[in-house]
RNA sequence: GUGGGCGUAGCUCAGCUGGUAGAGCACCCGGUUGUGGUCCGGGAUGUCGCGGGUUCGAGCCCCGUCGCUCACCCCA
């Protein structure tokens, strides 16, 4: 086989195969979790939309919108994009569909596939996967709380205890106008190569994000957003980490943290996992005021987190959790003989049916070859089924962990399996 | 878009200063009739990423190219 003309996954995809899928799935399950038991619900939706709701909704000025989405015209001369993230969808379902004019907040949970084209790296993928949840139209500092503490709940769920909390709040938009202008003011001042001044220049808060460390010496001394917050947005902030202190749920507050979408504003945090490597957010989210309305929507604030789940299995992979569910079977049946196969499949259907995981050996492997796989396939009982037993109606069960049979008539089979097993 | 590392069996890798390819794991068959795990015996598998060059001869050297990977920008 050849590997010059071999078809590949794209660059930078991150597939899940048997027996990791079983990890991903874990985990995903376990971020989701936690906000079904806070009363969110499912939305499902698109993984491609019209451009112009992440230009919009995201900002021209982000990388994200700029240079990382996947953007094609479709056959009716549209100009779609690949979501390269999942708020502003739901915004956009949820103005589309007025789930804002019953009660608030409107509270959504999500997971699925998100794009962008950037180069791949550890942790970092062109189509990577999510766990989002967002609260719209209610603006309290105990949802913001909550939020928080449902994507530490998750993280807790997985079994991750190596990551911390970061929090800070970007305020309302004259605390950030005013120190926006002292910030370019400041940076002005600094010896900056070009490509660095134009990021400046597009949004001056992105400095305080870069890790070279000219920069970050640079940027040591600069204005902190934190101290232009006006009365009213402070308050919010220390309400915000008074439950949070209630809730027991630590934090550092991290007044450098930018984040890389354009519609935050208020509470903003990340969750930063200390063993990956350069791409160690698990987690992040915020305040956003604007967004509804900028897309064309009531003047509602949300807010909400996104959670990556390829770096949640990374990250539990480099804290060496185990997922203990072994893929294991309940019983594995071996027809002996083609008349037997269509007995084999019955009583497998008839005990699937029940609740059983039951697997059949197929193909016309040697008996031995079967036990083999029965033992691969970690059953906890193994049948033979050939022309004496199905003319007997009487099988002899073995328990693969001891060793031991038990004549068992076909009849009594599932009674058995469920004295048993306990199912 | 920029830079570093790496590309040898399904997987993990070995291959000394160039002499036409190996191990472990996994897989399949067998060790006398229909009962696994250990053990023993046997077996299949590679255009050594691709193309070109140097050489009597290249997996090993040179050039190019593609891919993977890590990092920068940025982000889940």
């Amino acid at each position: 086989m050849s590997k010059a003309n071999q078809i590949q996954a794209p660059k930078g995809v991150s597939e899940y195969l048997p027996p990791q899928s079983r990890k991903f799935e874990s985990v995903r399950h376990a971020l989701l979790e936690p906000a079904k038991s806070a009363g969110y619900e499912l939305i499902e939706l698109p993984v491609f939309e019209d451009t112009e709701l992440f230009t919009r909704g995201v900002g021209e000025s982000t990388d994200v919108v700029s240079k990382e989405m996947y953007t094609f015209e479709d056959r009716g001369g549209r100009s779609i994009t690949l979501r390269p993230e999942g708020t502003a969808g739901v915004m956009r379902a949820v103005i589309e569909h007025g789930l804002d004019r019953g009660q608030l907040p409107v509270k959504l949970y999500y997971s699925g596939p998100f794009f962008r084209a950037e180069r791949p790296q550890a942790g970092r993928y062109r189509q990577f996967y999510q766990v989002g949840i967002e609260a719209i139209g209610i603006q309290d500092a105990a949802l913001d709380a909550e939020v928080i503490a449902i994507a530490d709940a998750g993280f807790k769920s997985i079994g991750l205890k190596k990551y911390r909390l970061e929090i800070t709040s970007l305020g309302d938009s004259a605390s950030r106008a005013k120190h926006r202008v002292e910030l370019v003011k400041f940076i002005e001042k600094l010896n900056l190569d070009e490509a660095t001044r134009t990021r400046a220049s597009i949004n001056p808060l992105r400095l305080f994000d870069d890790k070279r460390d000219e920069i970050k010496d640079q940027m040591a001394s600069a204005p902190l957003l934190l101290d232009f917050l006006s009365a009213e947005s402070l308050k919010d902030f220390e309400d915000v980490q008074k439950h949070l202190k209630a809730l027991k749920i630590d934090y550092i507050i991290n007044p450098r943290m930018v984040r890389g979408l354009d519609y935050y504003t208020g509470t903003t945090f990340e969750f930063v996992h200390e063993l990956l490597g350069a791409q160690s957010g698990i987690g992040g989210g915020g305040r956003y005021d604007g967004l509804m309305a900028q897309l064309g929507g009531q003047e509602l604030s949300g807010i909400g987190f996104g959670l990556g789940i390829d770096r949640c299995v990374l990250a539990a992979d480099a804290e060496g959790i185990s997922f203990d569910q072994e893929f294991t079977s309940d019983l594995f049946i071996i027809p002996l003989g083609d008349e037997s196969k269509s007995r084999a499949l019955t009583v497998a259907q008839e005990l699937q049916n029940a609740g059983f995981r039951v697997e059949i050996s197929f193909g016309d492997r040697a008996l031995k070859g079967s036990m083999k796989a029965a033992d691969k396939s970690n059953a906890e009982y193994v049948l033979v089924l050939g022309d004496s037993e199905i003319s007997s109606g009487t099988v002899e069960l073995k328990q693969m962990s001891t060793g031991k049979t038990s004549s068992v008539t076909l009849t009594s089979l599932k009674d058995y399996l469920r004295s048993v097993s306990g199912k």
